[in-house]
RNA sequence: GGCGUUGUAGCUCAGUUGGUUAGAGCGCCGCCCUGUCACGGCGGAGGUCGUGGGUUCGAGCCCCAUCAACGUCGCCA
């Protein structure tokens, strides 16, 4: 090949280029044979570009003749407008071709079990156990190429800044807290394992008593449990601790992030601060800890409106302060049908309500199942409650408050897919701050952490540790994004006698606190600073930049719901040699 | 482990009240075609209806069990 030729990329090409002596590689898209005129569309991450092929080349023609779907080639050639007339708009090289000068067929492609160049989705599985094809799909190519984009815009937000990128461990010590950790043997130290990090978390403290100061890593984590469309078994999150910081600096800083991002790959500018909510408010308003605030539906107490009404139930719950009666206004729901209702209410059910009580509001009237009993002062008070107008129906949750709030939660997500209002293009982020430091695990009955044991809690509030743990509020923040939990992040304990009162007031002897966590004790003993951070769930953000609803969309590699890798067929056997070496047995073995 | 949805050709799907030889589009194979770009025309191959059992004169369809994928609850400091 000489000189003048341009090595170029398949979507590069426009009229300008006409003229010039190309060559580029990638994929046969399609296949156009006409008989004595053959068009092939070569495909790469960047486009398409039309090559035809005149049987004036007899040899070259021949060759072209025998491409098919995916088989790979090398094409040179000097670009050419089209023939007026046969421009195709649709592509953004559709004003130019290039006819084949030289045809090399780099590689022979298996008839493919999906096209490529479709737009019919195939099915998940098929998908993830030929993902290498799957990956050449616009939908992958986009998403990843987004996701490249975030990951860099945060890299570059947190460099300006000041932070240092600063690589952890994975092969590090079982913190037996918490998830279920995937081990790892030692071969070294026979019967002994190490951990793969559910989080870097006490890696990254220790970097903030090594001096370090301002951390960031794009972080692999690895928790074993069951995944779900927004969690898989091994996961990435961008990590980050500060040093002398206060809960507002932490939040400033990482809100800061996220606009920056926002701002540079979605061209999107989010609000300036980002509005917060108490975790007693969202769960009042929202029915969740982490609200959808894409739309304004809010979960109303409407105990007062039955107060002493003759409608037994809900006036018999009002009575109590442990009970919640949540109205939920479901915009043009009069003119739901009764089957639309009971699905609704099946859907309740499933969310585990005993039933579905709603009444339909039209002049003059009410309707629905419980339409009869509202009189019209009820009428009233709900509407001035709820806001809701004639052509409006209501949603009634009641009961124990803990799950009257769960449900109407639940459901009120569930009117909002009904109405529309969650719009994957819609970016509504928000904090939850004031998460208690502690609850009481159900199963139990005893004390244990919200988030986790290196919480601090405000300040001041020291004192409830013996006489009313549960009622002491964490230095802890969620960031919250559509519904989602993009990560949380809190104000460390950084004096080693406070922390062990912790560790003491979970339950844990010295002895286990010395087993456990000894070094750590340790490194806070020698000049720990105050510290903080956070840590967002990167494949969370890409997969809501993208406006995908499961993160396997945004990442190459994920593991199916049975945290399994269908394409590699792993978790697998090893060989017996590999065991012996590790000291290990399996007492059953996998059936055949 | 519970609940829900799905499972029919390589892919995406249809299949009525249980009734003849189970269909379509795309893909694939062959032939024809010099301006297509979802090229077109003609012809063709391709099915254990997830699996096992049952009911029935007869099952893709009904019943039971089971497997798998997905969603969700449990779980996820």
């Amino acid at each position: 090949m000489d000189s003048s030729v341009i090595k170029v990329s398949c979507g590069a090409l426009t009229a300008s280029d006409a003229g010039k002596s190309v060559e580029f590689n990638g994929w046969v898209h399609r296949r156009r044979d006409h008989g004595g005129l053959i068009f092939i569309d070569v495909r790469d991450r960047s486009g398409i570009t039309q090559v035809t092929f005149d049987p004036a080349d007899a040899e070259t023609f021949a060759r072209a003749e025998t491409l098919r779907s995916e088989d790979v080639v090398r094409v040179a050639g000097q670009v050419r407008r089209r023939p007026p007339g046969t421009e195709n708009p649709k592509i953004a090289t559709g004003e130019v071709e290039v006819p084949a000068a030289e045809l090399d067929i780099l590689n022979r492609s298996l008839t493919p079990p999906f096209v490529i160049a479709s737009d019919e989705e195939p099915a998940e599985d098929v998908r993830l156990r030929y993902r290498y094809l799957d990956l050449r799909r616009p939908r992958m190519q986009r998403n990843l190429t987004l996701r490249h984009k975030l990951v860099k815009a945060i890299r570059d937000f947190f460099d300006d800044n000041d932070f240092l990128e600063i690589e952890t461990p994975d092969l590090i010590k079982s913190t037996p807290e918490g998830a279920r950790d995937y081990l790892v043997p030692s071969r070294v130290h026979r019967g002994t394992f190490y951990a793969l990090p559910q989080s870097p978390q006490i890696l990254k403290q220790i970097l903030m008593i090594g001096g370090l100061g301002r951390y960031m890593q794009i972080a692999r984590c690895f928790r074993d449990e069951d995944p779900r469309a927004d969690r898989q078994p091994e996961f990435t999150q961008v990590d980050v601790e500060m040093s002398f910081v206060r809960q507002d600096d932490v939040i400033a800083m990482m809100e800061a992030s996220m606009r920056y991002v926002w701002q540079r790959v979605l061209n999107e500018a989010i609000p300036d601060p980002l509005p917060r909510l108490t975790y007693a408010e969202a769960m009042r308003r929202y029915g969740s800890d982490k609200p959808d605030l894409r739309f304004d539906l809010e979960l109303v107490d409407v105990a007062d409106a039955f107060k002493g009404s003759g409608f037994g139930l809900f006036a018999a719950l009002a009575e109590h302060d442990g009970n919640r009666v949540i109205a939920l206004r479901y915009r043009g729901g009069a003119s739901l049908s009764r089957r639309e209702f009971d699905a609704l209410t099946d859907v309740a059910r499933s969310f585990g309500a005993p039933g579905l009580a709603y009444v339909s509001f039209f002049p003059n009237e009410n309707k629905g199942s419980i339409g009869k009993i509202i009189t019209t002062e009820i009428r009233s008070a709900l509407k001035r409650a709820t806001g809701a107008h004639d052509g409006d129906a209501l949603l009634f949750v009641a009961g124990q408050s803990k799950s009257a709030t769960d449900i109407a939660g639940r459901l009120r997500l569930e009117i909002g897919d009904r109405l529309g209002l969650r719009d994957a293009s819609k970016f509504a982020f928000c904090w939850v701050l004031g998460f208690p430091l502690f609850e009481r695990d159900e199963e139990t009955g005893e004390i244990t952490f919200s988030h986790h044991p290196f919480t601090a809690p405000l300040p001041g509030q020291e004192a409830l540790f013996d006489t009313d743990p549960l009622a002491i509020t964490a230095q802890h923040y969620d960031l919250v994004l559509n519904g989602y939990e993009l990560g949380s992040g809190s104000i460390r304990n950084h004096q080693p006698e406070f922390q062990r009162k912790v560790f003491k007031r979970l339950g844990l002897t010295d002895e286990q606190i010395d087993d456990r966590f000894g070094f750590f004790m340790e490194a806070l003993s020698y000049g720990a600073p105050p510290h903080g951070g956070m840590a967002l769930g990167i494949d969370r953000i890409a997969m809501i930049a993208a406006g995908e609803t499961n993160i396997r969309d945004v990442t190459a590699f994920p593991k199916n719901q049975q945290a399994r890798d269908v394409m590699m067929d792993a978790p697998s056997t090893v060989p017996q040699k590999a065991l012996e070496e590790l000291g290990l047995r399996i007492v059953q073995p996998p059936p055949a």
